[in-house]
DNA sequence: TATAAAATCAGTAATTATTACTGATTATTA
DNA sequence: TAATAATCAGTAATAATTACTGATTTTATA
């Protein structure tokens, strides 16, 4: 896989997404770049964001939502997501041996354990205070 | 949130995802039901799913290919992803104890973890055996 | 059992997310 | 600078999923 060719699209898009900590939909990433490149189609962050991904430069979420999320985060971290509201938020595990302790575990039955991803489901804060019950 | 009413339907969409160890899309789990109700359609299909995953009588899982995947298997375990065919294989760690001692590390910045679900990554014995190299 | 109320259905239309295609533009290479 | 390749915007098409409707079935109750 060689490398991409500069655009200044894909680097709006790219731009935008290390802004952001949240993990935003294509819509979101969408809307965004538009305000640097009016005329961006949403065709073209799709396609660069799938480039970016297939690279490996971005990481894509697929969360509680069914739409794509992407993160231009790509150190070894998983991630939190509401159930209510699907807010998705980073989890920097402090001692991160015990999933690749995991892998290996599993690597015992597959051959071919190149990552994992992990997620963690509950309610944010935010969702906490506004529900206390139920 | 009550119990579901009975439906044959319903019933044999269930029974058809016990047969079944491979986390069919609802696309296959279609095609199969029809086997028994040739009448049923694909929005009883989805509405029937979404009713049985939003009762934890199946559980649902987003794959590499963005297509929705069931598993009447709710027992506690994990997945084992394919990055070339997209199969989904079960995995259940010889120490699940790991699983519980993360989401315990995680508990400690948000309050309410009510579970998570954990992907592996890799190539399948099959895959590998197709390509030995790359 | 008969009947009323509620749940569920099939069929289909609509929506949403995503991908594919085309000819024009831009970037890279030599 | 000219040739080649990559990328683009715009749009059409596809695929997955949900929503709606009136008909049917199931459940609860008398």
């Amino acid at each position: 896989m060689k490398a991409l060719n500069k655009s200044k699209q894909r680097q709006a898009i790219l731009d935008f997404l290390c802004t952001r900590k949240d993990h935003p939909s294509v819509e979101v990433i969408y809307n965004n770049v538009r305000d640097v490149i009016p005329d961006i189609s949403l065709g073209t962050v799709y396609r660069n964001l799938n480039l970016l991904a297939d690279m490996g430069t971005v990481k894509r979420i697929r969360g509680l939502d069914s739409v794509d999320h992407f993160d231009a985060d790509i150190r070894p971290h998983q991630h939190f997501m509401c159930t209510e509201c699907g807010r998705v938020e980073d989890i920097f595990l402090e001692d991160p041996s015990v999933v690749t302790a995991m892998e290996d575990q599993v690597r015992r039955h597959h051959d071919s354990v190149t990552g994992s991803d992990i997620y963690f489901y509950g309610r944010c804060s935010e969702c906490l205070d506004k529900l206390p019950e139920s």
